[in-house]
DNA sequence: TATGAATGAGAGTTCATTCAT
DNA sequence: CATGAATGAACTCTCATTCAT
């Protein structure tokens, strides 16, 4: 990818994160990346277009995560994976998670493709660590997680460390 | 208040709970409202007046139920009702919610003003319930809430009655 | 009709009548309008409309000169009536024949909607007044005022009167 | 002329020819050429040189068909010559009439630059052949080819065969 | 000869907002 | 209280054109 087509998708990534996508102008994007507006344009279709880009990157980023985990054969090593990955996250990738948090509410784009999954894996390591009704168990960790996340992505997560050793120890890892 | 100038209210309520402030216009709302553009503009200032009103309007239904957890004297009940907030949950409140959700990822908009008093009030009802690491339980188990709530506002919630029992069962309620 | 409204349909109906659809801005017919483009699309939902408008207005007035002659009871005053069209026209009708011309190479814009009906006037007409070969006549006067027309829109006919008593002859009217 | 310069121009003329100049980008003409935009811009040095082109192209081939009318010595033979021109046109050749009639509207471009040897020809060719009121005659009957031709160039000219008859008959060719 | 990258200017259209009634 | 008419600024997107390779 060229220097200045990929200068558009960061700017793009950086800004529909932390503002939206509606309230981010194609002109404000160009200004940002020291680039015309019409080379966005050239670039990518359309606004939305770009959107897509911008979130397919994400997508990426996240599927090698998430294989990480669901492939991962020790349950505890599975579990902890899990949990740790709201814990180290930052910059470019974090601005993905709060691209991908903002977009979870709107219908149109379905980001969290990941979630069953993601369940499955978790349920059938609680299973394995004899955890009494695992599958509901892996949805409230899952749960738990996203409440983190959210909390994280408005910059407002206090305790970090100490909130990373309690979810473990609830689960002995 | 004005029979149309509820209507706008709502109207604005509905619609940017659902699309977000910056994805709605206001003669997208006038005509959802069945009324001229220009009224919206006699009752609110301006389009970001129309959104304070609605967040007030949320926050004073929010202080309510916030109220009755905070000043809840018995310690199980307290949690228990904190636990119940997120599955009880419908229609027009259902988006005062979505839109606080929607507003939290916003750095200008403060929504969560109540979070502050309600972690203290949780952690002093898990101190006298005698819960170990009572502070950073009290912030795991909001976090969870929040969870919960991000999935029930984009309708991808199951297994609500199990989640809820589970929940209270670690706490003994 | 309000007055704006009405001064932006005339002066879209001189632009696109002299430079074509394609060749004139909205924001061209705004400013020889007086006014801001903004209202242009307040009138109408988009350009292609505006254009819609103009023409519509324009049908209506040929609808009445054609129906006019359709409606002729004495074959001779038909006909003469028909080679008059062309040679009695001037300043917002003629601009309304400009454009008709213009649309008509456009396969979209169906404009000589009354060809047919005319063409059935003229070969009975005809027909009544003993000409050989009537339909085939009337078809070859239609084609003969089509290009007098043409010539007539590109401000080239010459010999108006000399061409008119000329045809007329031919059918002894 | 190079391959591909040679696409460029008969692309330019087709779309030209159907849609306008003003309704054609420079950016279609490259597509549909298979050809970078930029190479429309090494053969030509701009828009309106290109149509230049397609233009002259057109006025070389009606050249030589106009010379051959112009120059005919007997006088039947020649006004047989100019009705048949309208008969037995097709494909390139009839986008550069469709191209000629929508210049023509256009007081810009003088496309019509044989019409005034073809009317001197005319005229007298039905001098000689004692025709009265020879000049507006060979006037009229050019106007109806012209009416011939636009019905021709929007594919709605019904009867060619008998129309030719008939007009042939009228000067007794 | 041929292209991909790049752009300033302008296209059509929507925005929030004002004002006279 | 309520509206229709009106607008400047901003929006997304396309235009013809240039330049380095």
């Amino acid at each position: 990818m060229s220097d200045k087509k990929n200068k558009i998708l960061t700017t793009a990534l950086r800004l529909f994160a932390n503002h939206g996508y509606d309230a981010v102008s194609t002109a404000k994007i160009a200004k940002r990346s020291r680039v015309s507006e019409a080379l966005i344009f050239k670039h990518y279709k359309n606004k939305i277009s770009l959107l897509d880009a911008v979130v397919s990157e994400g997508q990426e980023k996240f599927k090698l995560k998430f294989a990480d985990i669901i492939l991962e054969q020790k349950p505890q090593i599975l579990v902890s994976k899990y949990i740790d990955l709201a814990f180290k996250i930052r910059d470019q990738e974090l601005n993905h998670w709060k691209l991908a948090y903002k977009l979870r509410t709107d219908p149109i784009y379905k980001v969290n493709i990941y979630n069953k999954p993601i369940l499955e894996a978790l349920s059938k390591a609680f299973k394995a660590m004899k955890i009494k009704d695992h599958t509901i168990e892996a949805q409230l960790l899952m749960h738990t997680i996203d409440g983190i996340f959210i909390n994280l992505i408005s910059g407002e997560l206090k305790n970090k460390t100490k909130l990373k050793t309690q979810l473990k120890k609830k689960y002995k890892l």
